[in-house]
RNA sequence: GCCGACGUAGCUCAACGGUAGAGCAGCUGAUUUGUAAUCAGCAGGUUGGGGGUUCGAUUCCCUUCGUCGGCUCCA
């Protein structure tokens, strides 16, 4: 008897019957070593288990994310192999394959240091260099227990008794080395070409703060040393334009131990910041929007109301005045749902978009402090819409037509999320579905992939998340619409129907830079601190060739501010490539530079701080150049 | 918060039990300079704070503050 399976390129094969995945993918991997495992009906397979008639079959190499994954997740069985070899009393915790590589938890009799590192590294080379071949087994659960039960792995054990009934249970071995895996496999240790061990750091059993600290062993591989090197030198990259880097050469911000986690923004960061609120103010206010501003402070009784008391004490500030409590604002809706309430509205008033640019205090972990990107105060370029039932559709849609609009300008490509009723939700089912619903049909109407998440909405609503992406690849949530049908409940918010009764109106919060500093922060990243002349806190620095040029540099300057703007000079007693290494050390966009030549002619000489000497040319030219760039705010 | 590492001049780093040193930045002077660093000189630090061990601490120990890397994209 035989069988047929279709493979990926569309053709038939026929193989005996009882051809498993495993020997279809000896003979595809002896044409082509790259493969790494094989698909079939798209899924990741149990290489043991026989092909069945007209399977379709395909094979992927690294570059799909389940190869790399695969790849990677050989790798850390290495590692753990590595590991237990040096120190046999380490218990196992889980390894698995993550976004750029792998890591694998232990229990360590004596904590182990980084500089242990490269010894672990070293017999992960041995064991590659070995070309151990990885085998799977499948076993009954007493079997699994009793061999983890042997070499003490309470951690494996722990894993097998979670694991559900039905499922079958196997382990992949190599050497003298066995582990609890799902699989699947690279055939043997020799596959991993390129790797090395990244970090070490804590990591709580299963994620968990009440669970016991393992240590953490990060890694990353690669088929091939160059792609090692360059994901290397990616992260060196990254370095950088680390925004924390940035912000202390380009003067931006500073963070102190005075204030740890209260970012302290300088002149130039304060430009960039104007020009982004600027922006913002502009865009709103031609989408309707009016803007408020409502205090930092307010009286705890505000905060039970809210739900925040209950909710969220634990992240919030207090303070007392006049024998009584008071907290620092952590969120801005119940501020705006005291603006909404302190008057009648008519269903002719709806909606109501309500924007405020809120500073807010959140007391965060000490070890979660990063930079701006995570802060102990922010300001949210926070928005609550208050509108009629029937008008959500059409308010979604408007909030994501701003958002794409914002983010097009500063170049972000990003990715959308909707969020769906977690387990501990306030509502009912139905309203819960009808609101996702919406939400979904607008996404779709706007035909804008997205992925759900499900169970991942806010107690009191679903959600849509914008997740940017930044020029290194990596995704930063920023924009979220939430829907929210208890705030207006819980402050008994009105609007007066056509009916002449009172309704309830439904209420959304939004936000599209997110946290301003955050925002900012990703901004300095994204443009390695080069900001485009819109942001640049300085536009053009004048730099004259000598002394004697000093008076028609003068003159150009004054010209320049006239127009509006930001420019500087550099009338340093120093050699013109000195002045300009510094400027563009500053990432100042414009140089003009002006010696006897340009005064004779009434010129300047221009450079790009990317495109280099651009030549002579007039002021005019120049400046009508320039706003131009700024107005339409080019890249 | 927890685990680990780190904290020396404005910045980047050295010295690692015998009373701290370099480069860059800063200041002063000379140089009048044409598209990414002119030369010379000067100044700069109770080595994060507190306590301990020692004849002696930047170095060893404790403590505190801060910073950095992490804290389930589930065997």
């Amino acid at each position: 008897m035989s069988i047929k399976v279709i493979l990926d390129n569309g053709e038939e094969a026929v193989y005996p019957e009882g051809t498993t995945c495993m020997d279809l993918y000896r003979e595809k991997t002896s044409e082509n070593s790259d493969l790494i495992a094989v698909l079939v009906d798209g899924k990741e397979c149990d290489l043991n288990l026989p092909l069945i008639e007209r399977s379709a079959v395909s094979f992927v190499d690294f570059d799909s994310p389940r190869g790399a994954a695969v790849y990677r997740h050989s790798a850390s069985h290495i590692l753990a192999h590595a590991v237990k070899r040096l120190y046999p009393s380490a218990k196992m915790g889980i390894g698995p394959a993550i976004e750029n590589g792998f890591y694998y938890d232990f229990e360590f009799e004596k904590p182990i240091s980084a500089d242990d590192l490269p010894a672990v590294e070293a017999e992960m080379k041995k064991i590659i260099k070995e070309r151990k071949p990885i085998r799977r087994r499948e076993m009954s659960r007493a079997e699994a227990e009793e061999i983890f039960r042997a070499k003490n792995e309470h951690y494996k054990l722990e894993l097998i008794a979670g694991l559900p009934e039905d499922v079958v249970i196997s382990c992949y071995e190599q050497d003298e080395f066995i582990d609890l895996c799902a699989g699947p496999h690279l055939n043997h240790t020799g596959m991993v070409k390129a790797f090395k061990l990244t970090g070490l750091a804590g990591a709580y059993w299963r994620g968990d703060e009440h669970n016991t600290m393992l240590q953490r062993i990060y890694g990353t591989a690669f088929p091939s040393k160059e792609r090692l090197e360059h994901y290397l030198s990616m992260l060196e990259e990254a370095k950088k334009r680390d925004h924390r880097k940035l912000g202390r050469e380009l003067e931006l911000f500073t963070l102190h131990d005075e204030g740890p986690g209260f970012p302290f923004l300088h002149n130039n960061g304060m430009v960039i910041w104007q020009e982004l609120a600027d922006f913002w103010r502009r865009e709103h206010r031609l989408a309707g929007y009016e803007e408020i501003k409502t205090p930092l402070i307010l009286n705890r009784s505000l905060w039970e109301q809210s739900g925040h008391w209950d909710h969220y004490r634990e992240n919030m500030y207090f303070t007392k005045i006049d024998e009584q409590d008071f907290i620092v604002k952590p969120m801005n809706c119940p501020g705006a749902m005291l603006v909404y309430g302190s008057k009648m509205h008519s269903y002719r008033d709806l909606p109501r978009r309500i924007a405020e640019m809120g500073i807010v205090h959140r007391h965060e972990l000490s070890g979660t402090l990063h930079g701006l990107m995570r802060v102990r105060t922010f300001t949210q370029d926070d928005a609550h819409i208050f509108m009629l039932p029937g008008q959500i559709k059409a308010e979604v849609a408007g909030i994501i037509g701003l958002m794409d609009h914002f983010y097009r300008i500063f170049g972000f490509d990003y990715r959308v999320e909707l969020s769906t009723r977690p387990e501990k939700a306030m509502g009912s089912i139905e309203m819960w579905d009808k609101a996702t619903n919406i939400l979904e049909q607008v996404l779709k109407d706007k035909e804008i992939a997205f992925k759900i998440n499900e169970g991942d909405g806010a107690f009191y609503g679903p959600k849509i998340d914008f997740h940017l992406e930044d020029c290194l690849g990596r995704s930063w949530q920023c924009g979220t619409i939430q829907l929210d049908f208890q705030m207006p409940e819980k402050f008994d918010l009105t609007y007066i129907g056509e009916d002449g009764a009172k309704h309830r109106p439904v209420v959304i919060h939004r936000v599209v830079y997110g946290s301003m500093e955050r925002f900012f922060a990703l901004l300095i990243e994204h443009y390695g601190g080069a900001f485009p002349a819109w942001l640049a806190p300085v536009q053009a620095t004048v730099i004259p060739v000598t002394e004697r040029s000093h008076t028609y540099a003068g003159q150009i300057i004054k010209r320049l501010k006239e127009e509006g703007l930001r420019v500087t000079v550099d009338e340093r007693n120093e050699k013109v490539g000195y002045k300009i290494r510094e400027a563009q050390l500053k990432k100042i966009p414009y140089m003009l530079v002006v010696g006897d030549r340009e005064a004779e002619n009434g010129e300047v000489a221009i450079r790009h701080r990317e495109k280099g000497d651009l030549g002579s040319g007039n002021l005019d030219g120049f400046i009508s150049d320039l706003k131009k760039e700024i107005t339409e705010k080019t890249i």
